[in-house]
RNA sequence: GGAGGGGUACUCAAGCGGUCAACGAGGGCAGACUGUAAAUCUGCUGGCUUAGCCUUCGCAGGUUCGAAUCCUGCCCCCUCCA
């Protein structure tokens, strides 16, 4: 039996802890649901912290529902910022449920994972149904949630199918007879809303289990696709392992925690270990390892640790890299333009910027003379900084 | 419908007739130092056929030798009143 403590290390908060014990002690399998937003399909680490807590919950026999809000998706999440959203065509929601499995199997365990959908029981509800469901909350409360009532108070405008999300959301924990619900902890209102129509619909009123948003790379803000600072499960293992590899010390801990599989104790092993004046490097080479080798197969992420290593600490390299081949024009083709072509630099001044700063090396010699010309049949390795690089081969 | 305030480069934010490709901060990139970390220091941060030239300050016109700066019209945002 998997150890409560472990599968809900990391957690931001429970309601009620007494009430999960309780469940936990009936000794059947409990059904926890999740909720997916149905427009995001690509996933990175962020969203992964959800999944392992979904996933340790299976590996201690429970049944995890991993519910697409198809339906929720037409109505779209209150965020204040975006009141109007593009409704998803059902073609749209099926190929995003695709790519959700693909991805989302990599952590779940097939087997014990309940793929819904909540148009199955919205699709077909009535419009009494509806209004019957929305007299079960009361504005007063709906403006319990903080952003609701901070717009309020801003005289913002508030949409009234805004407030429907919370109880379409709510309704789904009734609808699945849920036993625990897991979020982030900007979804803490929501699942609370769900507690209360189960109990009005006379079932025990599911747990809450939040998460915490994961800081993106830089440490700072939550990872996010659109701040560029995201580890997107997809990428390739040297990319993961380098992105892994440039957070800070103090960032790898909290990752420690939430990403990775290892034990608490083993942790606080590592903890110990550059306590006493380890490399923190090293605890860092394991956390990527072991998240490459989750996303990339067994064994990858040693093979990625060892390409970093050469070329990072031996300074060569990298194995592969983008190849280009230019046309000479009149002989040759200038530095700058080259290394624009070969999308090394953004734009010819940023070239020339860049060999001014000593940043750009041919097969490792640093260019100096910003007006040197590759010569037709020249054919080396261009490069931008540490990590940009590119193969050039100029033709006649 | 009325009154007022504002739209400047990735973001915030100065400038209010020439010395403005545009202060400053953040972010980003690069160099040094390192563990491709953090912190720190330094430089860069519109484009080009790059020691010169060209295009930028909501949009379109106008005044002027010269405009981000003045005038006119238009668009958008915010605040207060109805």
């Amino acid at each position: 039996m998997t150890d409560i403590k472990e599968i809900i290390r990391g957690a931001a908060e429970i309601i009620q802890v007494d009430e999960l014990e309780k469940r936990l002690d009936e000794g059947r399998p409990l059904r926890i649901k999740v909720g997916f937003d149905p427009t995001a399909p690509d996933l990175h680490l962020g969203h992964t912290v959800i999944l392992n807590a979904m996933r340790r919950f299976q590996d201690a026999g429970h049944t995890v529902i991993f519910l697409i809000g198809d339906f929720t998706g037409m109505i779209g999440d209150p965020t204040g910022k975006n009141v109007t959203r593009k409704p998803l065509t059902e073609d749209d929601v099926r190929a995003n449920a695709q790519t959700y499995r693909e991805q989302v199997f990599k952590i779940l365990d097939r087997d014990k994972t309940e793929v819904r959908f909540n148009s199955e029981w919205f699709s077909d509800m009535s419009a009494a149904d509806m209004i019957r469901l929305a007299s079960q909350h009361t504005v007063a409360r709906m403006l319990e949630r903080d952003d609701f009532e901070k717009r309020y108070r801003a005289n913002q405008a508030i949409a009234i199918h805004e407030f429907l999300y919370p109880l379409v959301q709510g309704h789904d924990s009734v609808a699945l007879k849920a036993d625990i619900e897991m979020g982030g902890t900007d979804q803490k209102f929501n699942l609370l809303v769900g507690r209360q129509l189960q109990q009005q619909a006379g079932q025990a009123p599911q747990v809450i289990i939040t998460w915490p948003l994961l800081e993106g790379t830089d440490g700072v803000q939550k990872m996010s696709k659109s701040l560029d600072n995201y580890v997107g499960i997809n990428e390739s293992a040297d990319d993961m392992f380098g992105k892994l590899m440039s957070i800070s010390d103090e960032l790898m801990w909290r990752y420690f925690e939430l990403l990775s599989f290892r034990p608490i104790e083993d942790i606080e092993a590592l903890q110990q270990a550059v306590a006493d004046g380890g490399n923190p490097r090293d605890a860092k080479f394991a956390l990527a390892m072991e998240i490459v080798d989750r996303f990339h197969g067994e064994g990858a992420g040693e093979k990625a640790r060892d390409r970093f290593i050469a070329r990072f600490r031996g300074g060569q390299m990298p194995e592969d890299m983008p190849e280009k081949t230019l046309p000479a024009e009149d002989g040759g083709i200038g530095i700058a333009a080259a290394l624009t072509a070969c999308g090394l630099t953004a734009s010819n001044s940023e070239a020339f910027r860049m060999i001014k700063q000593g940043a750009v090396k041919i097969d490792g010699e640093k260019v100096e003379d910003r007006d040197r010309v590759l010569g037709a049949g020249f054919e080396g390795v261009l490069q931008v900084g540490k990590r940009r690089f590119a193969r050039l081969t100029v033709q006649d």
